[in-house]
DNA sequence: GACGATTGTCACATACTTGTCATGTCCGGA
DNA sequence: TCCGGACATGACAAGTATGTGACAATCGTC
């Protein structure tokens, strides 16, 4: 495989053992206590998958998480959550905060392997250009362009990036403070409520070919790009 | 295995018994004696599990463990509770005010380590937000949605809450307060009649594909979520 | 500098959710 | 069988959340 993984965790046992079992699995794996370093270590050479301890000293896994979907240069790595919380409102911040998965302490190799495999699946093809297709809705990074049955839509540079991650991670309800972080990046002072006028925009452009039956709404949660009908 | 438990009992008699059997063991126990300590562990260090004594010192332990259901923060702990006492009523009073499971002193070590066990394996979350699938009925976290045989079933935000929270505890029986606790959280100021009221909003919403079964009416109790017929 | 396109925000309309009641029905014990 | 309490159900009004159209500011291009 030879991925490489960046994994943060600041518990120099877990952090070991976590290594040494990922590098004999084939992963090419570096290890770091803290978020300082952990930047470096980015800048350095992207990861493709970071693992990151919930609990971190100095700045908190959570918010280094927030701070990699904020900056457009980190925005795709998938992270994966490391956490001794089993708390639902613990589960909750960190998809919140743009985890792509999240395991619970004590977690066996052998399930970590499997997360991250799955994740890893789950998001490179993602990563790159290739472009995206889901029941003849296509949308193409490279050519910057969105159609439906080879027919063009017109949709604006907001409504492409919020169509383009919402088509990379289908099936998954994201809240608007997400999609603000995800989609907007970087430090957005933006009324929550926008989200909803982008929403709309979207769906107005996809609903001439019918797709906007994709784009649902979650009363209470957020939004959702789907196949399936509501 | 590894796993942290807290012990809150005053007879340091008990107190030393128990820690010392359950280190030897193989768990990490911390123990105190009254409820005031044990917030402050609690604090520290969040347990993997409380055996809680019934009669404490200063605040109850019936009162404590009520105190963690309605923290977010302590809610997902579990909870055996202590007790001299073999009655009915109380034991109800345990269950009640949200412990998981009961021990009546005297007890064998082996048996209390058979039910931290038990306990344990029974509410440690395997790992992510993964579906749960009943015979056909799903529950989707992660997508925010519920479908029966992969057809989409409407349920609004509390229905979802609550449905999620009896799919992960399947098979037993909760009171109306209980249910309040768990599914609204913390300090609610509601009529317990109200969980009716959900409860047949949530039998409505699953009645369209039969699966209005598997939320049963306990008389004289509560709730519970089962699949085995009534 | 002028133009159209894009974008964030607002105000208002609409849809949905929710706690409570009043009333009807069921259950369990005498 | 009868009775009292527990539960089910439908309606409702208030509160929230979301949809929508309009508008002004901004941006990039010509």
């Amino acid at each position: 495989m030879g991925k490489s993984i960046l994994l943060v965790e600041d518990e120099a046992a877990i952090r070991e053992m976590v290594q040494i079992a990922l590098t004999r699995v084939g992963f090419e794996t570096r290890a770091v206590a803290d978020a300082v370093n952990a930047d470096r270590e980015i800048e350095q050479a992207r990861p493709d998958l970071i693992l990151l301890d919930w609990m971190l000293p100095g700045v908190s896994g959570l918010e280094f998480a927030r701070r990699l979907r904020r900056c457009d240069a980190t925005r795709g790595i998938p992270v994966i959550m490391l956490t001794a919380k089993g708390e639902e409102g613990d589960k909750l911040s960190g998809f919140e905060a743009g985890a792509d998965d999240y395991v619970v302490k004590p977690f066996s190799i052998k399930e970590l392997v499997a997360r991250i495999c799955a994740v890893l699946k789950r998001t490179t093809p993602v990563g790159g250009d290739r472009p995206i297709e889901v029941e003849g809705l296509r949308l193409d990074p490279v050519s910057h362009r969105v159609s439906a049955n080879g027919e063009t839509i017109r949709a604006g540079p907001t409504e492409f990036r919020m169509l383009h991650f919402f088509m990379s991670h289908p099936e998954r309800v994201f809240s608007r403070g997400q999609l603000l972080d995800r989609v907007w990046g970087r430090d957005v002072y933006i009324e929550e409520r926008t989200v909803d006028v982008h929403i709309r925009r979207l769906r107005k452009a996809l609903g001439s070919h019918g797709y906007d039956r994709f784009v649902q709404t979650v009363h209470g949660t957020g939004y959702r790009f789907s196949r399936h009908p509501e």
